[in-house]
DNA sequence: ATTATCTATAGATCTATAGATAATGC
DNA sequence: ATTATCTATAGATCTATAGATAATGC
């Protein structure tokens, strides 16, 4: 029954990518150890080999998360410019298919509002995780470098109202209007001069 | 052990009110019957002479929730104008009080993420009450009438995900950017004339 | 007679651990 | 010998219901 430390090194990526999606698609709360460990192929038991609780699962998950965005939005400032990945990431934010598909998302959105519930160390996973966004954010700002990072603060703070909203208010009318509405405020933010 | 249907209706309310605390500042899956009764002075096995469910709860609760923020957003509009009653809206939402004590605040903010793993019911208040914001909000923007609407939808998105990203930064140096910047923002919007 | 509340509990979770199993790594 | 995984379970929840109790409302 035992595994290589190979192996044991893959099952714990796939636990915490299961994981990632679990937390974004049903929260921290309605996410138990026993389905997500059934969804990674593998018994409840073992996962306390992996991670000494559920706490310390979801502050590994969600660094996971941010990592993966963070890593995509540089990738694609490297390729087309701050600007671009930065126009590029907010049609991606505001766009239904994020309202709709949690689990491969933003974690602010979709579960963010447990954090407070959460240990510290989860609360500071999100902390760091958004302060690197508004960095990264900050620079495709077409404002003066001293502004930037109040208005990425501002951008981000819409983009996640408007999906939260969105995903409140089921799949309705009101929930398409709220993305529009952003997206159209979004993309003048970020062209904003003064 | 009965008590008369007066002090029936009372217990309902104080189940009601003291929920609407409870699910703003721990969520709806946080938040067991057990608690709560015991919170509102009475025992478990009482709440479903008031409730079939806990998902009743649930929907009455954060019907009552808007009820209450809408009413008050009403008479601020009726003594002081829609312009002065948003201005004041926002202030108070954009507080550092709003993010350390959610229990008293926005819905929306606090579990509106979990909506989407509740019955149609609960999602349905959620739009409803959204909806009725929305045009309570819209009348203070001083944009032309036929582009009010879209304008607080966009206030609204800012704000929620202000006091999201705060609270899932926890108490920090970034959680009071954020409100500054959102402050800064919405203030912006709100006398916008184009 | 009806019913609001209470006590007690059924039945289904959930987190975490103990002990068995069998393959790895030395 | 060590250890990754599995099976089984302890102990603590949680929702919902059943039956008893005692006061209301007719």
């Amino acid at each position: 029954m035992r595994t290589s430390r190979a192996v044991k090194a893959q099952h714990h990526e796939e636990i915490v990518a299961t994981a990632a999606n679990m937390l974004r698609r049903r929260g921290v709360e309605r996410t138990s150890v026993g389905d997500l460990m059934r969804a990674a192929g593998l018994t409840h038991g073992g996962f306390y080999r992996h991670f000494g609780s559920k706490e310390e699962l979801v502050a590994e998950s969600t660094r996971a998360i941010f990592r993966t965005l963070i890593a995509r939005f540089r990738a694609g400032s490297e390729k087309d410019g701050p600007k671009a990945a930065l126009l590029a990431y907010v049609d991606e934010y505001l766009a239904s298919r994020h309202v709709a598909a949690p689990e491969e998302g933003c974690a602010v959105a979709a579960y963010g509002a447990e954090a407070a519930c959460e240990s510290r160390a989860v609360r500071q996973v999100f902390a760091d995780g958004m302060e690197q966004m508004l960095s990264l954010t900050a620079e495709g700002m077409a404002c003066p470098r001293g502004q930037r990072r109040a208005r990425a603060a501002e951008l981000q703070a819409l983009l996640t109202g408007a999906v939260v909203m969105a995903r409140a208010a089921g799949s309705s009318r009101l929930s398409r209007q709220m993305l529009a509405a952003a997206r159209q405020r979004a993309r003048r933010m970020i062209e904003e001069k003064h």
